[in-house]
DNA sequence: CGCATATAAATTGCGTACAATATCATTGCA
DNA sequence: TGCAATGATATTGTACGCAATTTATATGCG
């Protein structure tokens, strides 16, 4: 028998991983919001910035990158590109020249007033109670994972320390 | 009051939203994915493509992106990948020639004794039920966005048809 | 002050994702 | 048979996403 099973026990079966319907959710959620944000000017993760900025108004890349859990290799060319588009403004802290600051522009405050139908009509059709279930669980389970990555990662599975950090 | 209101019930909070969990979770997911399946020669989603082949061999492109939720635009580039490390063979059905036929090679057969480990690791300290639970819960999703989108989407939001097709 | 260290963004290289289009094979039907 | 319509992949162009590296600035410490 050196052959592994593939009866319902088995830890690859693809319909037994956590993994893969986040990620197959993601996909297509990405794919429902593409059309509509698209009406905005938008991507979604460029949208997510924007949700970011219209709570709060100037932040640094960091600042935004933590929110998003994204960092600054994602982030750079993306504000760039919505710095293009008129929707941002990027400028170095002058207290601070490592840091660059994101503001909205009149016209990214602007666009919120359009956004405010989006989740209007996406939620469309769903029981508002199961989506608020699913985005409790969800948000746990994030909270879970990036905790689980202090210094970066690459150490969610290592059995001793190399060099003494103590 | 022409700007919209901050207070607890704004739909544009970040942290209301459904979606900004799932692109989170899968984001550190693949983040933590990363450094072990890279010790197998794989990325996330060449693992998964992985986990189907390793439960059914010899599959079309198109019956591929259908479980993962993926279309050639993407799996044509990174099956072409896997070929080049040897993991699948890709070739046109001689029944017909439009398909294309993706089989695992005994190298890509073999590496599947080493994945099962991946599971292992990376379930580590979780306790299983709360998988489980939330597996279900975001699988479900998954089926109503699949759903949600017929012929290709577009009409999730239209008020009124414009072509009669009663 | 002078320099090692740390921090913040930007850059580079690679691998997805997806819409739109192109290519080629198959099927249906006059 | 011939050809329009359909179907399955492949290609193109744009935009992420991340690891690793680089650049520039700030800070700490002798």
């Amino acid at each position: 028998m050196l052959v592994a099973d593939r009866s319902e026990d088995d830890p690859l079966l693809l319909d037994r991983q956590v993994c893969f319907p986040l990620y197959a959710a993601t996909n297509l959620l990405t794919r429902l919001y593409g059309p509509i944000l698209s009406g905005l000017g938008l991507t979604y993760p460029q949208y997510l910035v924007m949700l970011v900025l219209w709570e709060e108004d100037l932040q640094t890349v960091g600042a935004l990158g933590a929110r998003l859990y994204l960092d600054s290799g994602t982030l750079t060319p993306l504000l760039k590109r919505m710095e293009k588009a008129g929707l941002v403004r990027r400028e170095r802290d002058q207290n601070d020249e490592r840091r660059v600051l994101v503001s909205l522009t009149p016209a990214g405050r602007n666009l919120r007033a359009r956004a405010l139908q989006v989740p209007e009509v996406l939620a469309n059709g769903y029981p508002a109670g199961e989506l608020e279930n699913l985005r409790l669980t969800v948000s746990e389970m994030v909270t879970e994972l990036a905790r689980h990555r202090v210094g970066k990662l690459s150490d969610q599975a290592l059995p001793a320390d190399k060099a003494g950090k103590a």
